[in-house]
DNA sequence: CGTTAATTTGAGACCATTCAATTTCGGTGG
DNA sequence: CCACCGAAATTGAATGGTCTCAAATTAACG
């Protein structure tokens, strides 16, 4: 994008808005009005089904357009939470709309972003159809460290880690109380080390191997 | 699309190809260079893990758009097969490129179709993560009716089905095996009959509240 | 420092897998 | 038209990964 470019998206009229931790930012079925940016704390999509049990499709981390596509298809598919406590700057459909209608380069960074979630709910589909525990968590694990060093939100092996144990079994189809078994393991093996919210990644070749981990869903090049 | 939008795009230069089945149309980590239209057959994505084993990641039917992500993202993320013998339209990336850069309209559609696929990413993540056999069975088989009836390719409650039993079981994480003993379970309670390539529906309400289908994913209204 | 949330542990049950063998089906050639 | 073939579907039995339920321990927070 050129300066021109970056400087009309940052000239959009938008809004602040603060979440708890838990706050629901959009639910399924409601109509979508706003395109939300998230700008501190990390958030979450999520479905339930019909016995109650809920499946987290994605996380999010700060930089990240939330609902581009609730946007275009008037209707929340899904629900958005936030993860931690958060803000998220709300821009008007309508205004995104515009710009994106008068100026090409964002109209292709927006499209391009959505592509990318795209890609990165098929590696998800793959990984809680056709990997075993073990392999589901390391697997997210090095998602989730892979997105924060490209986005330059860290940059070593340490990481805040903010999911609590329910939520990492929640987004690997995984119960609580097995996903705490399969941590214990991974920290046995001296993969990991993890507590109070911080993440270690003490190997990053074994992790990569256990979880199957091939980073180039995650188009980082384009 | 106004009727010139539609000249449009049925004026671009295409070719025909044909596959057998289960012919690669796409490889993971190919470079793209064209666009793909299916015009007759059926298709699938799937990608494949360390230990060998497949989950497919969606199913294609006649007049989808196979492959615009792959031809935005240079890369391809996961491969694309042919289910059965089919034939498709091969569009040169930069001549749809062009078409949409001059025709909102088009843009738009094919911005659509790619947010929908994405919804449908989402919806079996939930599937495959969250439901027992019987209900990812059942959600499957609904989420093809529903789009084969809104496709106008069928309309009453008996479908080509042109899916074995392992492939069943690669889209839902399930083996070949246990897909036998579900299919079984589905047919003795009355709810389908499969046989032959052919599936009929025999009580679709009761399909849809074994498989927790809920077909707004499908935004079949935009 | 008290209270609630989150993590951890144990034991038993169950759903789905594995492995192997058998039967059925669709297509092909004599 | 029938015999044959490989692929697909089906069956059985044993194994195992994950779940369930419940209780205990630890950590987070006001």
């Amino acid at each position: 994008m050129s300066d021109e470019d970056k400087r009309a998206l940052i000239g959009l009229p938008w809004s602040r808005k603060n979440y708890p931790r838990d706050g629901y930012m959009v639910r399924e079925g409601e109509p979508a009005t706003v395109c939300t940016l998230l700008i501190t704390g990390f958030a979450f999509r999520q479905k339930l089904v019909s016995d109650g049990a809920r499946q987290i499709i994605s996380f999010h981390i700060p930089g990240e357009f939330l609902d581009i596509q609730n946007s275009m298809l008037e209707v929340a598919d899904h629900n958005l939470q936030s993860l931690t406590r958060s803000t998220v700057a709300l821009v008007s459909r309508n205004a995104l709309s515009d710009l994106m209608a008068s100026r090409p380069a964002i109209r292709r960074a927006l499209w391009l972003d959505s592509l990318v979630d795209s890609s990165i709910f098929r590696e998800w589909v793959v990984n809680v159809g056709r990997r075993d525990a073990r392999a589901r968590i390391a697997h997210l694990l090095c998602e989730l460290a892979a997105r924060l060093r490209s986005a330059g939100i860290a940059d070593g092996e340490i990481f805040d880690f903010p999911l609590t144990q329910e939520q990492v079994g929640d987004a690997t189809g995984l119960t609580a109380v097995h996903t705490n078994r399969t941590l214990q393991s991974l920290r046995k093996d001296g993969l990991i080390s993890l507590s109070s919210n911080r993440l270690s990644i003490l190997d990053w070749d074994a992790l990569t191997e256990v979880g199957d981990f091939n980073e180039r869903y995650l188009h980082h090049s384009v």
